[in-house]
Parts: structure tokens; C-alpha cells; sequence
DNA sequence: GTTAGCATGTAAGGAGTTACATGATTTT
DNA sequence: AAAATCATGTAACTCCTTACATGCTAAC
């Protein structure tokens, strides 16, 4: 039930869905794919990676390119099992679904759901987001007494953004609706 | 030396700054002005109050205003040491002076500081988004070979809307400078 | 040959959330 | 009088980061 912390879960088996990596490299790819916010550290994905071995969710791969040479790197491949589970786990709608990083990863592996579920998700963050704009409107109007000019430009700035990210979710809703090549530029005028 | 933690620290005596408060409305204050992000809680603010107690940043003031009968509510005044530490810790720039909670409370509370710090955090915050960018799109340009259509657009979103802060924060930079009424658009002549 | 980067891990600790516990006051 | 909201707190737990520990391989 989609707790806070299978985070890493969702995103190594996003990443694992694309062929077989080591931990290393999965650290790198992730820290790229999600740069803005904070960065995953090794002491929060090995354990990781362990305990999904032993949920039998990943898999060790014996180096099927690997040069023999090398320091043995442990490769991890998805399961049935784990299969099912990232499914699961992008399907799902908890309280936490829509909290930007949650969002941020399952966006990023997109590719790999069906647009049923990509709607709901993006709809979801929608609402959620409206939701906040709304509420923050309101206090505001009801609180406004003395309000400092640099906070208020914080709130101003802030309301925009996500005034801004209203939009780009309501054109990839429509571009999904509307069957288009996912996302990248909308093209004019279809309903 | 700006660890981590002190945000909470930071907020409390941003916000004692504009009068005596007591713990329940300290935390909707907070929460309406951070809403965009993750919300606080009790079990957060109340042990970092007791701790501000105990190392004499904040003292409890008796009721000046309280109608007799309601129940305790503890207020909380800033001291003189307080004020210090809060100067202090706005003006330092630690290696995560720039991530984003950070920026956002510094940035509420800069009425309480001057130009000279208000301008080395805006600059600071700057070339972080800036460095961040380059490496972002340094990456992307070596790693191209196969980029997943969804995975492209959240870079894409990405880099716009840092690229849209980094602009803002250079008006506000040379809002400073100028010497103009702080932020972009001014609400009439209040104050 | 030594530094830099690849590669995997563990232990300790920080920071904050959830859930629990309590009780007063205001509103319906 | 019940429900909501004000108001304060504690304990357990989760998740993650930091710092440590290790050793290989490539480049200079």
C-alpha cells in the first residue's frame, strides 16, 4: 500500500524494466533522472536492493556480456514477481501518490503502464495541486492583514509555479486523451 | 554551523520576529507559508521549541494580552541570544544553505535581515540552479542514445521551470540593487 | 606507483512523521 | 450533548544521510 519509502523500490524496477544494471550504475542513471531534488546515496540503495532480493523481486544475473576480468558487479534483473509489483505499485492511489517525488518517478516510467493508469495519475496530480491552489488562495483572502512583501512575493512566485504546472499536466491529459504522440510539443488546436 | 535541522530553528525565530506566538499558530503560520512542500508537525515542533527554550534562544512570556480562562497556551517570545543565532544562521551559507526548504524560509525573511545577505543568498541560490543546469544538460548531450519519451519530457519540464527561477531570481537580484521597492510588482503604498 | 573513479557494502545517527494520549473551548 | 477545533505533548518508528571500510581497475 504504496508506503512513503518504496521510492527507490518503484524506481529500481522503473529502471530495471529498461534491462539488466548493478547498483552503481542504477545510483547514477536515478540521480540524473531525478536531479533536482534530493540525490539517492548508496547507504539507502544497497539495503534496498538486498531486501528486494530477498522479497524476490530482482534477480542476480550472472554477467551475460561481463568481460570476466572485472571486480565482480552484481547485476539485477526484474522477476515475474517484481513485475507485477512495480505494476501494482503504479497503479496505486495512496495518500502519498501524488507528492512530487512520488510523481516525479512514476512520470519517468510512464512508458511502461497502460494510459489508463497514466491518466489517473495525472489527474490525480492535478486535483491534488488544485486543491493546495485553492486552499492557500483562500487563507490568504481570510489572513491577509499584514502581509510581509518578501513572503508575499514567495507565495506569489509559489502560486505561479504550480499555477504553470497546472497547465503542462491539463496538455499531457489531453495529449493522452486525444491518442498523440505522448507528450513534447503540443500541437495545435485538437480538442 | 547550518545543519540540517535548523530550518525548523530558522522558522520559529523568523516568525517570533513579527511577535509572540504560541505553538499551535506558529505551525499554521508555518504550514501557509511553506504549503507547497512538506507540511510540519506537532511531533516535529513542539520538541524543537522545548529545545529552543532550553538553550535560551526563545523564553516564555505570561500571557500579556489572554483573557484568564482559557486553557495554558505556552507563548513564546525571542530573546536577545535569539536574535543572534537568527542573524547567524541567515547569513550563513553552508553546503545546504541552497536547497530548496532552506531558500524558501530564508527568503520569507528577509525583511529581517539586510541587502548585503539578501543579495549573497539570491546569488548563491542562483549559481546553484545554474551549476545544477550545466550538469544536467552536460550529461544529457554524452548519455543521449536512447532517451524514453517520458522520462525526456519530465527533463524537459524540469529544466524549464529551473530555468524560469533562475530569472526570477535575477530580477529580484537586480531589484536589490537597484535599490527598488523589493520584489517584481508592488501592491499600492501600504507600510 | 599513485591518484581517481568504479563498485559494494555497514553502522550510527539525524530529522521528522504517525499514532497515541489528553483535555479545553467553541460551534452546531 | 456531540462534533469540531484549539492546544500541547510523547513514543515508536521510518527513511535516509554521513561517514566509515574495502578493494579493484584505469589513467597519468
Amino acid at each position: 500500500m504504496a508506503r512513503r519509502g518504496d521510492t527507490i523500490e518503484l524506481a529500481v524496477l522503473g529502471l530495471l524494466h529498461e534491462g539488466p544494471m548493478h547498483g552503481y550504475e542504477l545510483r547514477k542513471r536515478l540521480n540524473l533522472m531525478l536531479g533536482w531534488g534530493r540525490v539517492l546515496s548508496y547507504g539507502s540503495l544497497y539495503p534496498a536492493l538486498k531486501k528486494m532480493l530477498r522479497a524476490n523481486l530482482i534477480t542476480e544475473v550472472s554477467a551475460t556480456t561481463a568481460p570476466i576480468s572485472r571486480r565482480p558487479r552484481i547485476v539485477y534483473e526484474v522477476t515475474p514477481a517484481g513485475n507485477e509489483h512495480f505494476q501494482r505499485l503504479m497503479s496505486e492511489v495512496g495518500p502519498t501518490a501524488w507528492e512530487d517525488d512520488t510523481f516525479d518517478i512514476r512520470f519517468a516510467f510512464f512508458s511502461s503502464t497502460d494510459m489508463e493508469i497514466r491518466l489517473r495519475v495525472l489527474e490525480g496530480r492535478r486535483s491534488r495541486l488544485q486543491e493546495r491552489l485553492a486552499r492557500v488562495q483562500g487563507e490568504l483572502e481570510r489572513t491577509q492583514a499584514e502581509v510581509d512583501r518578501y513572503a508575499a512575493e514567495l507565495q506569489r512566485h509559489g502560486v505561479e509555479s504550480v499555477e504553470r504546472e497546472v497547465r503542462w499536466l491539463s496538455d499531457l491529459i489531453q495529449a493522452e486523451r486525444g491518442g498523440d504522440d505522448p507528450p513534447a510539443h503540443r500541437t495545435a488546436g485538437t480538442t
